[in-house]
DNA sequence: TGCCGCCGTTTCGCACTCCGAAACGGTGCG
DNA sequence: CGCACCGTTTCGGAGTGCGAAACGGCGGCA
């Protein structure tokens, strides 16, 4: 069972979102309600500073606090309700798990994992896991390919970090010919000093319009199912990077339907 | 009397967010509402679309769909938000309406009017006027001042118009000159040849963060108040620019705030 | 001037919607 | 195995939100 009265109350301030200033009558109109309905949830809204009711200003008007409604939304999330279908669906393909990780001041966070889908899976809880910048593969697949400005400040945090696994921020020219490496090659993969060794992860940036990264697309799964890491790669990494190109443009979609009110269209999922 | 449950479907949404994801247990902890509650409320939020509920993203996430309740909120209410107080405050110090426009398309829109404030008013209703770029004091106010690109724009739209009083768009040595002289002097008034002929305006641009034009700020008097058009502008211009300053801060102050919850402190009025 | 129509707001009594304590099923932990 | 915690469901009661109707104010019109 749903609430109706906030079913209401957002179908008021999507309609306030389309007129600069909306009197009852225009509200009525538009969204269907009685007045004495209008007139109440419009109290309400102004009790919490969202609208001003003005008569200088023909009517009920949208202050800045709306903003504070969705302000917490980057396009963070964006690129994950982009990406989760493609990610089930190659979980159910190649059975292995998938993850997506974002950018969080030192390290990256695993906003979203298929390891509850896989069978096999050698973590049993990944989601909101910090992993480090430089060491593993989710955080090298975003941070090769960060812009050059992005990446010294990530560095310039690290620097000042004792982890161990954070040591190459300190080590320029290695550093260097890490990053130049996943560069050339178009993937991340973890460092083998790290643990688990039993398993491994490969990553690919997703890319945002204007070419910035968004996050990163990994897959992992344990080295003893291949004779090769070699061999893992040359049979997963087309598919990531195919996926993260199919993301980006899910992401971009979602972008322009934003103020659409139409229904989720599926997207057309690999087979 | 509000309506309880929209104001807290509202918190729970300011709570949601603050984080990227949100477990019952943390809403709960942050909003203080019953979980039952906040099990219905977040219910009623993903049957609109705005909320998912995902164990694999470690508990309720907003989608890109929240944009869509703040999105008609562009910065130009804002302007009308922290200039009001002073159009009030100068109506109530020096008689004659103020007025506050912001460009759509084609002409610029009064947004906000002192004049069922003004006791004097050549006007009645005045909100939601649509005024000729070239002709009227607040559309040459905002006009004038307006960046290269933006100013084209608005020509090519008028060339193909066929009002009368977008004529000027067709004269460009005219108009320059026009334009130039309102520069100069830092304030435009109304074409002397438009109805109606026993008023003036006196309009000043409102500048944003960044120099770029975000409204007019205009007043209008009855002529034959004054002995020349010369003596009111020598009059009212410094008062309206002053005030225009004021604004401008107060918008870049809204807009620091805008993600706090602190209440609105009001402004420093004029004396 | 007086009448009419429209608009925003308030009233008020009833119905039903929303509420939340309690219980439930699941999962991880010691 | 028992415990603790978490998210969700149940369910009966009451308080909350509902909307037809009425109100007061304003502007237009004759």
């Amino acid at each position: 069972m749903t609430i109706r009265s906030i079913q209401r109350a957002l179908q008021v301030l999507q309609a306030l979102n389309c007129q600069p200033s909306s009197t009852i009558a225009a509200l009525h109109q538009t969204t269907g309600l009685p007045k004495p309905t209008l007139v109440r949830i419009l109290r309400t809204f102004e009790a919490d500073g969202y609208v001003e009711n003005d008569s200088r200003q023909g009517g009920y008007v949208l202050t800045a606090r709306v903003v504070s409604l969705s302000a917490g939304f980057h396009s963070d999330p964006l690129v994950v309700e982009a990406g989760r279908a493609w990610a089930i669906a190659l979980t159910r393909k190649h059975r292995w798990p998938i993850s997506i990780a974002l950018p969080d001041t030192d390290a990256v966070v695993v906003r979203f994992s298929t390891v509850p889908d896989s069978a096999m899976s050698p973590f049993h809880k990944t989601v909101n896991m910090r992993l480090a910048w430089l060491t593993r593969a989710l955080g090298l697949g975003y941070f090769a390919f960060a812009p050059d400005d992005e990446r010294e400040l990530i560095l310039s945090m690290l620097r000042n970090d004792q982890q161990a696994e954070n040591d190459l921020a300190r080590q320029p020219q290695m550093l260097d010919r890490l990053i130049s490496g996943i560069r050339a090659r178009g993937f991340a993969t973890r460092a083998e000093y790290v643990e688990p060794r039993n398993s491994d992860t490969i990553a690919v940036p997703i890319f945002g319009q204007g070419g910035r990264v968004l996050a990163s697309l990994g897959i992992t799964y344990f080295r003893s199912a291949f004779p090769s890491a070699t061999e893992a790669c040359g049979r997963y990494v087309p598919i990531l990077q195919a996926a993260s190109r199919e993301i980006s443009e899910e992401v971009a979609r979602i972008l322009c339907a934003v103020h659409g009110k139409s229904p989720d269209t599926p997207p057309d999922l690999p087979n």
